[in-house]
DNA sequence: GACTAAACGAGACGGTACGTCTTGTCTTTCG
DNA sequence: CGAAAGACAAGACGTACCGTCTCGTTTAGTC
């Protein structure tokens, strides 16, 4: 592969990158992720099979890197002072995402592939889910460090119940994430026992 | 169709039926679901591809069968007299289920599916989660009767934080279901406010 | 089979027969021969597929029963007294009858799939060619005694030579066969030598 | 289609063509035309199926592109300052042709499915009939020139007669056309009126 | 009038091939 | 030498029919 400067021979193209992954998003929004190919791809960005092929092992890869591109901006860590504030943040951020129908489309067909095919399972929580995590259990590392954190559930149970419960909603309910729901994901996680 | 008797025509053959339902759930084990085909399942169970075409409109479809087959058995709606009690039995009830990797396999290939082909995702909502979440709400209604029922969260996001969770372990971390997590979860949602 | 009377059980319905035979016949003039199946037939006429397999070995049979009953009303063996008017008849009332399109349609597609099935090619050459041959026979015969006959060609040539030229305009050349080729015919097979 | 230079992407594979063809005559003398499929040839070419339909509309064209590839070498128009040794050698090369069972095989099947696909059919005619009736065509007009011919039957005729009854032989008689046959024809054709 | 036998319409069955689609690879030509 | 073009082998798709096999029903003799 030759993106790199100072190898011989021509330069990856970034015109026939962005023009892939731009139709790769446009056609799973017109014809539905079943309905993307990669000759669908190569007709509509104008690029040959084999330029998609050299670059990305699968389709769903394409979509994983439009999806990073659009996502990489909207998870600033919040530090806000308190705990519930910082999760009132960060959760209202995720939410802003998640109420785009196109941003909500791809996380279903990339988790869906990630079911289907083990290795592009890999990287999509390598490349996808693992900072979403990380950005979490930042703020709970700083609630800890304050003494916000209430003792239970442990943090790894607190992320797991907040993203399980975000996309249970998109992939068994098809309900939208809602302001409700955050309030209420966040009046039991800073909820203390009696 | 003729499977009920009074019509004329030969009758639906149960010996295909179950034959091609076994196929379909060892070669999802063998293969994984990316590799399952409807030419493999007939090939494998004996019968013909417009068999399995004239009772299921996909393989998901074959495997939801196989799928409500083995659940049906599992979900005892519990009466133990406490919303605990009763929680902790409904959610080992759903741990064993998990714990047996073929199904976790299954539930994983369904889900997945779902999330692709809209029209099969809204019959394993309507044959299989939808079942999950009304014994879960059954526990939850026992437990508002009786008077044991925290304020918050609201049921149907109680039922959605358990289901997300276990859903999430199982899509997302790709770690099992375990009993401390069960515990987490118990505790989390018997706790009353200060 | 039950077509011949004291044998128990109910005997062949003389009206699938009929039906099963217009339902052919009807279907190859709107669809083709390439076009007509067995499941076409049994459709069309209201009959079962397996009344039809129970007295016909293929469509093409079903077919042949329909030109035959067609068929047996037109090839009088004529004796006009002359061999020239004997043939001139004959070939007359041959013309005649593969005039009618419909006819035509049906021969071409079973010498067709005489060529294909050697099996029903047996059965068309002794239930159809064959009495077509004998009555052209005939003639000559009756011409051969008369000592009208020409002592070149032998008759079985002029058998092939006459039916040759014939069904050569019906397959190769879709020119229908017209009163001029007939007379050609007469005047080639009537000459004597020099 | 690409298979003439100046146009990028992969040439038309002449290996492969060759290949399909060899098969497909091979399958056709092994399990006969009724038993030769697209699928067959493709298993024993090498070739996969879509390269079969990309280049030929149905199994007969791909036997038809054989027929023609043999058939070329052999028709060379006589002449040899008469009519009848012109006819004679005309003949005797066309008798040569038809004696080989292969050959007689492929006619018969290939006039067989010009009946039941007339687009085919209209191939055939052209593709490889013409030719035929071209070559006599052309004896008959040096016959003409030379003053040669008799007056009856005009050429159109005469050459309806000759293939006629060369085709009515295989087709309908199963008896190979033979060298007293070829003679026949030759004294009725070269006759005189008195 | 019950019993047996065979043909009937209906329709599911195991198969086979169809013609299409897509995959991932392999040339070929151009820039 | 990368990229567009497009042919290639492979193989699954979903459909259409094949010829066979139950079904339950109808129509004949036969007892």
């Amino acid at each position: 592969m030759n993106d790199q400067p100072g190898r011989p021979g021509r330069k990856r193209s970034e015109e026939s990158r962005l023009a892939i992954i731009a139709a790769a998003v446009e056609l799973t929004l017109e014809v539905g992720y079943a309905g993307l190919t990669i000759e669908g791809i190569a007709a509509r960005s104008g690029a040959g099979k084999q330029t998609i092929y050299r670059w990305w092992p699968s389709k769903a890869d394409v979509l994983l890197d439009a999806l990073v591109a659009k996502a990489e901006l909207h998870i600033p860590v919040p530090d806000e002072g308190t705990y519930e504030a910082d999760l009132r943040a960060f959760l209202g951020s995720t939410f802003a995402l998640g109420s785009r129908p196109q941003v909500v489309d791809l996380l279903r067909a990339l988790m869906a592939e990630a079911q289907i095919d083990s290795e592009f399972g890999e990287r999509f929580r390598e490349m996808f889910l693992r900072h979403r995590r990380d950005a979490l259990g930042t703020v709970l590392d700083q609630a800890r460090v304050r003494g916000d954190l209430p003792a239970s559930p442990p943090p790894e149970t607190a992320i797991d119940i907040v993203f399980g419960t975000l996309w249970y909603r998109i992939l068994a309910t098809r309900r939208d994430v809602d302001q409700q729901l955050i309030e209420e994901l966040i009046a039991l996680l800073t909820r203390r026992d009696r």
